[in-house]
DNA sequence: CGTTGTGTTGATATTAATCAACAAGTGTGG
DNA sequence: CCACACTTGTTGATTAATATCAACACAACG
C-alpha cells in the first residue's frame, strides 16, 4: 500500500549547482527540464528565508500571498477549531510545495519543527513562473494528485483505523520517507527519528498524548519496535508492524 | 469556513454547444481558454460512457489506465481495508474529475450511486491533450488545489470532530453545493438531497449506520432540520446548524 | 536547584460501537 | 393482489475503545 513518492524538488537560491550528496538531484531546479540558463531567471522571482523551530510561517485565515517550497528543515501543517482541537494535516520536508490552493486566504497554519530554510514567492510572480515554465506546472500537477493520494490515505486512517493501526501507519510510513530528503539525520530505514512532539503525533493520528504513549509502550512490550529514546524509534519487525497497519492483522 | 468551489467542468462529447441552463457555463468544454474549434479535437480523444447505479468503474488496486470526467449522476470514491471496513473519501458529481494520480494503479474505488454519464480519456492521450491544451493543465491544477483543501478540511472533521459536528458539517456542506451543477434534483438551498444510504454517509463520516440515524435524530427533536423523507433533509436553522458544523458551539 | 515542558502510567468517565429487535419500504413471484 | 424476502433505517441495551483526569518521572534550562 505504500504509494509513488515525487522526487523532490528544491529551489534555493543559496545553493545553486549544488547536488544533493545522496541522491544526486541538482539543488535550485524546480524540474528537470528547466534548462540552467532559466535558474537565474527562477531565483530572480524568489526571496529566501528561514524560520526558528516553534515559529509558524503561515497562519490560517491569512490572506494567501505566497507560494512557498521547503528548503530545509520540516514543518507541521494543522487546522484549528475554535476551542483548540487541532489536526495535523501533514508534515512538510524538503522539496515540499505550500500555498497552491487558489482561495484568497489560507486554510492552514504552518510551524517549523526544525530550523527551516525557505524560498518564498508573491502569488503574482508564481502566475508569471508558471506561464514561463508550463513544465514546473506539469510537475505541480503531479506533486498536489500525490498528495491527494496521501490525503485520502489519511482520511481512511483517521475515520476506520484503530490506535494501534495508526501508530503502525504512521511508523511505517516514516521509516519509508527517503531520509536523505530529510533536514534531519536518521540512520537506516529501520530507525525512524520523530522531529515532532507526543502531542504532534496525537494531533496528526486524531489521538490523544496518552493514547499515543500507551499504544507506543504495548507495541514495545510485543517486541515489534524499540524506543531508545522519546524521540527515536527502531523497527524490529517490519513486515509484522506493516500489517498491523494495512489492517491485515487482527487486534490483540 | 466555506471554500472556493470550482466551477465545473465538463467533458460531454454528446452536447455540445449545449451550455447549462443555470450556470450558463458551456458544456463540453474544459476550460474557457479553449477553442470551439479545438472541443473537436477534445471529443475526438474521449470515450464516453454510461453507469448503472451499484456499478462500480474504478477499483482499488486496478492499473490506472484511464482518466475520467463525470458528465451527469454522483459516484462514492472509497478505499478498503482486508476486514471490509470502508472509507468513503468523497462523492464526485458533475464536472469531477478521477483518476489524476501519478501512481500505476488506482488508490480508489468508485462506485455510482445514481445513473452516471462519464467521459474517459487513456492515459497516454490525456497526456497528448494537456500538452496540447496547457489551459487544460491549468485547471487540473486548481481543481487539485481545492481537492486538497477538501480533503484537510475532511481531515479535521475525521480526526477532531464529534458525531454531531460531523453530521452538522456535511448536512452543510451538501446545502452549499450549487445543486444546479449536480444530477440529481435538489430544492432550495434549505432542502438536502442526499443520494447516497446511512451506510454511505457513516462511511464517510468515520461513524457507524446507528450514530448516523441516531444523531439526525437528534438534531430533529432539537428543531434544527427536518427529515420528510429517509434522504431528506431540510434545515431549518441554518446558522445554528454550521455553529455546530464548525465547532463554534458547545456540545449538549 | 527550582521551573517548565514533555512523556509515561494509572483510575475513571464518556463517546460511539456493537449487539439486538423491529419497522418501513421495495421488489418478486405466486 | 398479496405473501414473502430483502434492504434500509430506527431505536434500545450493553460493551468497548479511547478520552479525560490525575499523579509522577525525567530532561532541559535559566
Amino acid at each position: 500500500m505504500s504509494m509513488a513518492r515525487a522526487r523532490p524538488l528544491v529551489l534555493d537560491p543559496g545553493h545553486r549547482d549544488d547536488p544533493c550528496s545522496h541522491c544526486g538531484a541538482r539543488r535550485y531546479s524546480v524540474c528537470n527540464a528547466i534548462e540552467s540558463k532559466d535558474l537565474e531567471r527562477l531565483a530572480s522571482l524568489a526571496t529566501q528565508f528561514t524560520v526558528e523551530p516553534g515559529r509558524s510561517f503561515i497562519d490560517e485565515g491569512d490572506p494567501a500571498e505566497h507560494f512557498f517550497n521547503v528548503t530545509a528543515g520540516t514543518a507541521k501543517l494543522f487546522k484549528l477549531l475554535p476551542d483548540g482541537r487541532r489536526q495535523i494535516t501533514g508534515f512538510a520536508g524538503t522539496g515540499h510545495f505550500l500555498g497552491l490552493a487558489v482561495s484568497s486566504s489560507y486554510s492552514f497554519s504552518a510551524e517549523a519543527l526544525e530550523p527551516m530554510r525557505i524560498c518564498r514567492f508573491s502569488r503574482p510572480k508564481l502566475k508569471v513562473l508558471l506561464d514561463d515554465f508550463p513544465a514546473m506546472e506539469k510537475r505541480l500537477l503531479e506533486v498536489a494528485s500525490n498528495e491527494l493520494v496521501a490525503a485520502q490515505e489519511q482520511m481512511l486512517l483517521l475515520g476506520r483505523k484503530t490506535a494501534r493501526e495508526r501508530l503502525a501507519s504512521f511508523l511505517i510510513g516514516r521509516a519509508d520517507v527517503p531520509t536523505h530528503c530529510l533536514g534531519h539525520q536518521a540512520g537506516t530505514a529501520e530507525t525512524v527519528l520523530l522531529p515532532m512532539t507526543r502531542n504532534d503525533i496525537a494531533d496528526y493520528l486524531g489521538l490523544t498524548i496518552e493514547t499515543v504513549s500507551r499504544t507506543l509502550t504495548k507495541l514495545k512490550a510485543e517486541g515489534l519496535i524499540e524506543i531508545p529514546s522519546a524521540n527515536t524509534v527502531v523497527i524490529r519487525r517490519h513486515a509484522a508492524l506493516e500489517g498491523i497497519a494495512t489492517g491485515e492483522t487482527e487486534q490483540h
